[in-house]
DNA sequence: GTTGAAAAAGATCATCA
DNA sequence: TGATGATCTTTTTCAAC
């Protein structure tokens, strides 16, 4: 793994915040020129840190006001239960963020749906369909007041 | 606000699974020509259906290994208290996700850190420094399983 | 909404320092 | 690892249908 320095943390930094920026614009940005800019990039991409490019949608304007999160428990721990359920959470679209939790639950996911009843049918027909299910505790948000894209790294 | 069909659903899919697609590809994918694609995504994105485009970035491998969920109440929730704490969440980079949840808890936030003293730091220098706290209960994530920038949209 | 063409902008690659 | 310049691709913006 390539380690990175301050100018690839400001190529970082730029990418999160406008993906489509161009390699001439970048290159300026973080003081190089087009070239080995474009290098870095690709090399970042390779390595895995630049995982891809996504357009961030405004969830409640195409009709998904709700994010529930479930917290999860599970029956059996073992690893290939664990990897039972993760390979379910991967393939259900209505759940955008799943983590393996320390403590009392085992996940936490963020699910969101149209309304509550389209929440309801994904905990009915998907999430307790698998057995190995020990609890399921769900709360609502009300709103959403931050998803950034943009990780802190140091400058 | 403009209403969605089904083509704009499917430009909308496609820029999600990579928002850097080129106009002429993401119009053949979707069936149209290049002119009236490149017209539909310039008017999502005025109207703010499509909030802009970013690198998604690999948290592990630029060094922020850990994920904590911050579960927080205050004492006293009139609009002034939210608003005033919604902004300091907004300011502080380390806090990626942040909602105002129904129930018992007024906030669920997912801090990111390099390691726990890191995150200790950004508890004791930040947030406990707002007075309006009443209590703060963290679980940490051992992993990731999802991040998805996919909504689940009707096709 | 489509097509086609021309101008502008951007990406890429070989090469040299 | 960075800079330069030539080349090739893509995007954008028209017009006309």
């Amino acid at each position: 793994m390539p380690k990175l320095d301050a100018i690839d943390r400001k190529i970082i930094r730029s990418l999160q915040e406008d993906g489509k920026i161009s390699i001439g614009e970048l290159a300026e940005k973080v003081g190089l020129s087009p070239s080995p800019c474009a290098r870095r990039v690709r090399l970042m991409e390779q390595a895995g840190i630049i995982k891809g490019y996504a357009a961030i949608i405004d969830q409640k304007k195409v009709g998904l006001p709700i994010s529930a999160f479930a917290s999860i428990k599970l029956e059996r721990q073992r690893e290939e239960d664990l990897d039972r359920f993760e390979d379910a959470v991967s393939r259900w679209p209505e759940v955008l963020d799943c983590y393996l939790m320390t403590g009392q639950r085992d996940y936490l996911m963020r699910v969101v749906a149209a309304d509550l009843e389209a929440y309801e049918r994904f905990i009915k027909d998907k999430l307790t369909r698998l057995d190995n299910i020990a609890s399921i505790e769900t709360s609502f948000a009300l709103g959403q007041v931050k998803r950034a894209e943009l990780l802190p790294i140091a400058r």
